[in-house]
DNA sequence: GATATTTGACCTTC
DNA sequence: GAAGGTCAAATATC
């Protein structure tokens, strides 16, 4: 059982440390550049990689010995499939429809979600981002308070054919009608997506790749030069600036103890530098500074988090321990295999 | 006729 | 009780 966890833990991180590296790409084109489809790109592929990351847990919970139960099982779940909620079965003229709808809402609970914002050509009118690959069927629309606009439901037209359970809620910027905050909640299990990863780019994205392939070579260059101008920096002068700002991150460091000459020790950063943009943090320290284009943050990640705490602790662990921004601006440095065995060097490795 | 969208009503959650 | 989310009948479109 443990070394199943273990390589479900691998993967997890994996998939993390791929969507980190996107995050860095980010925001050092953040940090260079003004708002622009390239990020809007980025941020896809940081979704998606994280998507896999949970997919993954979740796998690693319904079919492990893992206490949550596959929500398709029909097996007990906590209080809810013992009971049902406060109002009685009997009171329902139509009680298989009405569990059907309390699995549905077990289920929504479990879904990863996560918010994009994505920017609309004008060539697409106000249609909205619909075409991100999949085949989605609105299926209501509702005012929203304080909004000027009004939220749209979208789910995959393949649920009851193929039990996709992806859904998406559309919700147009009050600020900027041209931008479309697109609520995505779980991923999809229909053949139209075969493994989530998204269908061949357009024309247009192709060319947006191309682009940021030459924006990630000018950004490889440009970090080797800064990681040449931080290598004499003494570490003295790297730890004041070590901080733990998201409640996440410093959750665990109270539960870790790190002594602060290890977390500076330049072969140490360095060997796990590929940890810095861990999901824990991109919330509070990557995206959040743009007003104009935010990465939200996986919701389904707190249902996580009370199965598989242990990997989020990892998680966030790593986060703090590489949450090291020198003078306000991180950078990635040069890229490292992932240890195999990772996160169970890290007790270890902070001691 | 099949499929998608609209929209009022109902349900769930806080 | 209010607001968000979903259902499902009515309607529209192909």
């Amino acid at each position: 059982m443990e070394s199943t966890r273990t390589w479900e833990h691998q993967m997890l991180i994996n998939e993390l440390t791929q969507g980190m590296e996107k995050a860095k790409q980010l925001r050092f084109h953040l940090c260079m550049t003004s708002p622009s489809k390239a990020q809007d790109l980025l941020l896809q592929k940081i979704l998606s990689s994280y998507e896999k990351a949970l997919l993954i847990l979740k796998g690693s919970r319904s079919t492990g010995q893992v206490q949550l139960a596959a929500p398709t099982s029909g097996a007990p779940e906590s209080s809810i499939s013992v009971d049902g909620s406060p109002r009685s079965d009997e009171l329902n003229k139509n009680s298989r429809e009405h569990q059907e709808h309390r699995e549905t809402s077990k289920k929504r609970k479990m879904l990863p979600t996560w918010t994009e914002q994505v920017s609309v050509a004008s060539e697409n009118g106000f249609e909205g981002p619909t075409d991100d690959g999949y085949s989605w069927r609105k299926y209501g629309q509702k005012d929203i308070l304080g909004a000027k606009y009004p939220r749209s439901y979208y789910r995959c037209t393949y649920r009851h054919v193929q039990n996709c359970w992806a859904a998406k809620q559309v919700q147009r910027s009050d600020d900027d009608p041209t931008i479309f905050e697109i609520t995505y909640k779980g991923t999809h299990t229909c053949t139209q997506s075969n493994n989530a990863v998204p269908p061949p780019a357009s024309p247009e994205k192709q060319e947006l790749n191309y682009k940021l392939q030459q924006q990630n070579q000018m950004l490889f260059d440009l970090r080797a030069k800064l990681k040449v101008d931080t290598e004499g920096l003494e570490n003295k002068e790297i730890q004041p600036h070590l901080s733990f700002p998201s409640t996440f991150a410093s959750v665990n460091f109270e539960n870790h103890i790190f002594p602060t000459s290890a977390v500076a020790d330049d072969s140490h950063f360095g060997a796990n530098s590929h940890l810095i943009g861990s999901p824990a943090l991109s919330e509070s320290n990557y995206f959040s500074a743009s007003s104009t284009y935010q990465m939200k943050r996986f919701r389904g990640a707190h249902n996580l988090q009370h199965s598989e705490s242990d990997i989020a602790e990892i998680i966030s662990g790593h986060a703090s321990t590489t949450n090291s921004p020198i003078g306000g601006m991180e950078f990635p440095i040069d890229p490292v295999e992932l240890d195999p065995n990772f996160p169970f060097n890290i007790q270890g490795f902070f001691t």
